[in-house]
This record gives structure tokens, sequence and C-alpha cells, in this order.
DNA sequence: GTCCAGGAGTGAT
DNA sequence: ATCACTCATGGA
């Protein structure tokens, strides 16, 4: 069994980092075991103190995928400017913001609007197995994420997953990709907010699954996704004037992402993730 | 039954 | 440009 030891620097907690409701096909089994699908590859990992146990992957993937190669103490340092952040930053010490296949998260955020972690893991799952290509791995059948192509062959088997008024959202979007060329390098190459805009363009992404997708899926660490929750904690602890109002306007987006882009830095991405994965202690 | 969940498209101002 | 309303689905 492959090892990989962290560096004394090297912070990283696999189970902060998979917790947290940024990635959605990431299951934790017996003996604290991680089973997770990539791409195409099934990875079984588990952390035991500074020591990284895996299979499936080369180590140089686990490297790139959980990003240990970014020096997370100097990227919180960077970030941690008041008593709130510094406690959620303690709090959830090691979580890292992992590289996602692009598409998958497309999917994956366009399936997230009004809804809960576990309504878009099953989503996930029910669109994985019903289009991707099966996987076996330790005698279980695991399912790939579908290529954009895969779902609009076979579009009469969408409604199968349940996505509600989603589903020609994530159609149409399919088919978009399916046929713009490099639309991937398109995006990479563009700064942040043509990025956004870029994304936007597409059915089913607004800003906040846009600023989703730049942050979990393009390394866009200045990206601040602004949801329900980010919404409460900021309103509670950095932005008082906040109206009670049950819809987030787009100004008050533009308000919040602003303020966080000012005041936690280049990295506010990251203190959002932090916040986030606080929030049961903020309530 | 009501309310909420990692919101976005639509149509009226 | 900006706002309020509506949109499936599932769980509490």
């Amino acid at each position: 069994m492959p090892v990989l030891t962290l560096k004394p620097h090297q912070i990283f907690s696999l189970d902060q980092t998979l917790s947290c409701g940024q990635v959605f096909r990431w299951r934790k089994e017996d003996h604290g075991w991680w089973y997770g699908v990539v791409e195409d590859q099934i990875i079984k990992i588990r952390q035991i103190e500074d020591q990284l146990f895996f299979e499936g992957v080369p180590a140089k993937f686990i490297r790139h995928y959980f990003s240990l190669d970014l020096d997370l103490p100097g990227i919180l340092d960077s970030v941690d400017h008041d008593p709130i952040i510094h406690a959620a930053i303690r709090r959830c010490l090691g979580l890292r913001i992992v590289r996602q296949p692009p598409w998958e998260c497309i999917v994956s955020y366009i399936c997230s609007t009004n809804s809960n972690i576990p309504t878009i893991t099953r989503r996930i799952a029910l669109i994985s197995s019903t289009f991707g290509k099966e996987i076996e791995f330790e005698g279980k059948l695991y399912h790939a994420f579908p290529r954009p192509m895969d779902i609009d062959r076979r579009s009469e088997k969408l409604k199968e997953c349940r996505l509600g008024y989603r589903h020609p959202y994530v159609l149409d979007t399919a088919r978009e990709i399916a046929r713009t060329k490099g639309w991937e390098e398109k995006i990479c190459n563009l700064p942040y907010e043509e990025a956004r805009k870029e994304l936007m363009s597409l059915r089913g992404i607004g800003p906040k699954a846009a600023d989703c997708i730049l942050l979990f899926a393009f390394e866009t660490y200045e990206a601040f996704p602004v949801d329900v929750w980010i919404r409460r904690i900021m309103k509670q602890h950095y932005l008082p004037a906040l109206t009670e109002g049950t819809h987030l306007t787009g100004r008050e987006y533009e308000t919040i992402r602003t303020f966080a882009r000012d005041h936690f830095g280049d990295f506010c991405g990251y203190a959002q993730e932090y916040l986030y994965a606080a929030r049961r202690e903020q309530v």
C-alpha cells in the first residue's frame, strides 16, 4: 500500500476536506477509509496523523487533487484578519480546497440550487449510475461521471435522475459544452470576472454556482460564493446592515463578495470555505 | 400541512 | 438594472 508522508508544514485534514460539502462523490467507510470517484478512477484513502495511505491513483494525483502543493499555512495567515475567521480556521484546520474536474463540478452546482447536500449527493449519484461508465473496485461497482455527450445521447434517461426544474439546465449546458471545443482552456485563461461571466452564460449557472465552479475547479481563490449560510454568517458578524429579506438580491450578493474580497484578500475563497465548514458553530 | 435547503430564470417595473 | 415570484424535490 502506497504511503504519502506529509511534511511538518504541509497541514492537511482529509476528514475536513472531504466532509465540508465541496465534493459530492466521496463516502467514508469502515476504519476511516474514504472511497471516492474522480474522473474515471476510484480512490481509496485514509489518514493517520501525517501519513496518507491510498490506492487507485499515483501519489502525484493525490498531491494535485488535494492541492498539497499549496502553502496552506501561508494562505490561512493571509486571510486571518479577525476573531471570527480565526475561530473558523482553528475549528477546521487542514481543510484544503480540492481541484475538481470542471464538468462534474458544473453539473454538481447546477444541481445544488435550492437544495441541501444530501439531495445534491443523491442527484450526482443518480446521474453517474444512469449515464456513467461502470468501474469495478474491490468487488464493488462504481460509476464514472458521464461526459456531456453521454448525457446528450441518452437524454430521455435524464428524467430518472429527478432533477426537478434543473433538468433542462443540465441538458442544455451539456449540449453547449459538448459542442464547444476547448471551453475548459478558455475559462482557465480568462481573468476572474470574465471567466465568471462566461460561466454565467450557461443555463442554470448564476453568480453563486459560477463562484463555486471557479473556486473548486479552476483554482480561482478570489471567488467568494454566497449561499444562504454565508449570507447569514456575513450579516451576523461582518455586515449587520444587510436586510432580513428572504431573497438574496443581486445587489446584496455584490456587496458581500466585494466586502469579502477587500477584507480577506486574494484568498477570500479559502476564508469562505472555512466559514462555511464552521457554520454549525455560528447558528 | 409548513418550512427549508451551497439559487437561477422569468417577467414586470 | 433591479426586484419579487416561481420553479421540482426531499427531509424535518
